[in-house]
DNA sequence: GGTGAGACCCAAGAAATACTTATGGCATGG
DNA sequence: CCATGCCATAAGTATTTCTTGGGTCTCACC
């Protein structure tokens, strides 16, 4: 009863009725009559009625078939525009990308790749959203996002065993290092010639203002080789808050360079520490997702960007 | 381009995202898990992207995916629309007749079988147009009418060699039998008895008055085998205009019992002529016709008001 | 932490459908 | 009156479609 009707008989009827004939049709479909013949017949089979008279110059629509045609040109409509908005989608002249990104980056790398992505592809559309790596990472998993810009500090996880990711179905790729700067108020003892390396070991006694929790366990893991504990006295994940901590004087700090390209204040000095790790920079996103022609054109949209880009590796 | 989604495919997509998997679109389905897959790799590999995300517990829509199930559900919509129209025209819920008939019988016949019709299939609508049976044999033959009821004098055309029609593709069946009948002046010297009957060579002194080609072809017919040639003055198809005249004492004519049960004039009078050929009664359609439900219905009703009627042979 | 269940894929064979070839009827038109 | 065009049927072939029988992966449950 519910859709008993073979759609594709009903295409080669609109077909007949367009030709006005069955071997019209057959011409027109690049095949013998008797394959529309055949067709028609079983249409009409199941149908319970004549859908056309045979007259001798062909055939004429009887009052059920004007009504079936009627359908048949409603699904043929849909169809092709079906396969129109497909064609849009995959040759990039629509799509929508979620993208999921950590502040820093979502402040310098994200608009610079939108912006590139928007040159290649003006029809694509991406929505940004401000995640941390572990949000970013649970919006994927939820089909919330399509794609996202994640770090994570030291060359691989540290407590993960290696074959068991976090999140199952999701390919996490390195696309850069963003290297790890100490942030120093500018009136710091330590705050010498911009292009001097500064001594982890020679910061022991400072005060510290630690990031989000896994910076924190960065910053921990260096002081440790560096052979000391740091004195950790505030925290917080917002790199114009610690800038403005430290601009005061009430510590020092390690920041990326993608957050102070993002924003550095004033009143502090940037120093390289030799030996300090980067973080690096990873792209996730379901496995399968590169097979969406959008998400695959943000990916290497981003990639593009980050070669560019003077802290790529 | 135009076209190319193969709408097979696209009612299985919609399957798989009703239920969420493609292992649950095949059990709705009554098939496999891979009949599915397959179905969706192709549709996939058409579409030029990924439709679904494969998830550990089933299947997620792609931006496509959502777009295409769009489509998928308007088509699967108007295919059940069409199968909901064929069935109401099958089981004459509903349905339209174009039906051609001459005068009299559009007085007397046709509107007892329209309203038998009426009553067994109130859904189903008949259009009458009146039409002298050669005009009516056009309308069907142009496909301007499903069916007519025509006439005929003689038990078979005169001059049609046999086997020639001379509408190919339409059928005529005989339904019945008109006999015709001597209308005189109620003041006539013939008019006795109302049961008597007239010998028609008693009239041969007689002006006529005649109908249309073929009747009065019929009437110089039997006036032939009667034995003298009728001394016609006026001619006209109304069977109103033609009582008038005779019960003017202008003359006398030939009318079939069903223009009479139509009309009568109060001035005239009627009687039997014994050996007068009766008129045939025909339903013409198109060959096929009788595989249209409508149609089918209306010859039925037709027959058995035919058959109730008390003219029926 | 194995282990079973559920969901998916691939490859190859079996079943069903779709199309072609071959032939004949019927009506039209030079 | 024969040639042409349209349609139907029947039987054979070919292609599509579905199943069978492998395998991987993740999750949930002992």
């Amino acid at each position: 009863m519910a859709h008993g009707m073979d759609p594709h008989r009903l295409l080669v009827f609109r077909e007949i009725a367009h030709a006005g004939s069955i071997a019209g049709a057959a011409r027109a479909l690049g095949w013998t009559q008797p394959a529309v013949s055949q067709h028609l017949r079983l249409l009409e089979r199941r149908a319970g009625t004549a859908l056309v008279l045979r007259r001798p110059r062909g055939v004429q629509l009887t009052e059920a078939g004007r009504i079936l045609l009627d359908h048949a040109e409603a699904v043929a409509t849909r169809l092709s525009a079906a396969a129109d908005d497909l064609d849009a989608l995959t040759h990039l002249r629509e799509g929508t990308v979620r993208l999921a990104a950590f502040p820093s980056a979502s402040a310098t790398i994200v608009p610079a790749a939108m912006s590139l992505l928007g040159e290649r592809h003006p029809g694509v559309d991406v929505r940004l959203r401000e995640a941390e790596p572990p949000e970013a990472v649970g919006l994927l998993a939820a089909g919330e996002a399509d794609l996202a810009v994640t770090f994570a500090h030291g060359g691989r996880e540290p407590q993960e065993p290696p074959g068991r990711e976090e999140h199952p179905g999701l390919v996490r790729t390195p696309v850069g290092e963003d290297p790890v700067l100490l942030v120093l108020p500018r009136s710091h003892p330590q705050a010498g010639p911009a292009d001097r390396p500064v001594d982890l070991r020679s910061l022991a006694a400072e005060r510290w203002i630690a990031g989000c929790e896994r910076c924190t366990a960065s910053l921990r893991q260096a002081c440790r080789n560096a052979g000391f504990v740091p004195d950790v006295r505030h925290g917080t994940d917002d790199y114009v808050v610690t800038q403005a901590l430290i601009a005061r004087g009430l510590g020092i700090g390690l920041l990326p360079r993608l957050a102070l390209d993002a924003f550095t204040a004033p009143g502090v000095a940037v120093r390289t520490v030799p030996g300090l790790p980067p973080r690096t920079l990873f792209l996730v996103h379901p496995r399968e997702a590169d097979r969406i022609p959008a998400v695959r054109a943000a990916v290497q949209a981003l990639r593009d960007t980050l070669v560019s880009a003077p802290d790529a590796s």
